[in-house]
DNA sequence: CAACTTCATACGTCTAAGCATATATACTTT
DNA sequence: AAAGTATATATGCTTAGACGTATGAAGTTG
């Protein structure tokens, strides 16, 4: 007889989302509103296929949205239903000082929408 | 030449501290105020060495405290200090309905005390 | 419709991490 | 000091999950 595993909560995969660099970084540039996909590979400099595959992550999690629009794939952080999810986003943005990546990264998530080579310009 | 990786922040160990179960239920059991193993062990039911296994990751994470007593070494929640931290701490409070095993852990920890085949009788 | 762009997924590989078991350490009691 | 209790760690195994690469699907433009 297998032995039988608890079963996994939104609570497990909203930790284990929070628990990888890559999507701390995307749920951080979330945080200013909606961003697409090809911003996303721009800022963090990823193969694209590593960012798709985080946020389809995200997306199982409900901790992001879709929103598509012609080309491109609009994500932006889905709205906190629970106070778990309300205390878990308060985390995201009171951990900006210790992870190093973040500030560049609102950088030159910036930089990116300000061009005009951009889906957003 | 090696891929340099993200050096591991305190806030990813704290989140991956958080998306274990074992891990989760132990922090949810220590709210309450300290406890030893042997109670962990017994309210958890699972063998001691995978008790203590968790609990020196979170004390790594700088999430518990140990304190020892003859035979007993007594766990705590360490004091938030950041808002970071304090966050994090909140969500443990609000994940009680979404996580099965924490509100029979809660009751068995309260019997485990009570009886006088204990550290804590 | 053919070429091109954006994004998602499938596949095989490799590493991280959880587990059970065995063993070591620290302390107490006799 | 010998036996017993509580806890920590070491070892080997197994699985989850992150990765790069290749490919597929959806939409746009000429």
């Amino acid at each position: 007889m297998k032995l039988s595993r608890p079963r996994t909560t939104d609570v497990d995969l909203a930790f284990r989302a929070f628990s990888d660099r890559t999507r701390l970084r995307v749920l951080h540039l979330l945080r200013g509103g909606e961003v697409c996909v090809c911003d996303l590979v721009k800022v963090l400099d990823m193969p694209q296929p590593k960012v798709s595959r985080h946020l389809a992550y995200l997306r199982r999690a409900g901790l992001v949205t879709a929103r598509k629009d012609g080309y491109w794939m609009h994500y932006s952080l889905a709205p906190a239903r629970t106070d778990f999810h309300k205390s878990l986003l308060n985390c995201l943005a009171c951990c900006c000082s210790s992870v190093p990546e973040l500030a560049g990264d609102a950088k030159r998530l910036s930089a990116a929408c300000a061009s005009t080579a951009t889906c957003c310009g």
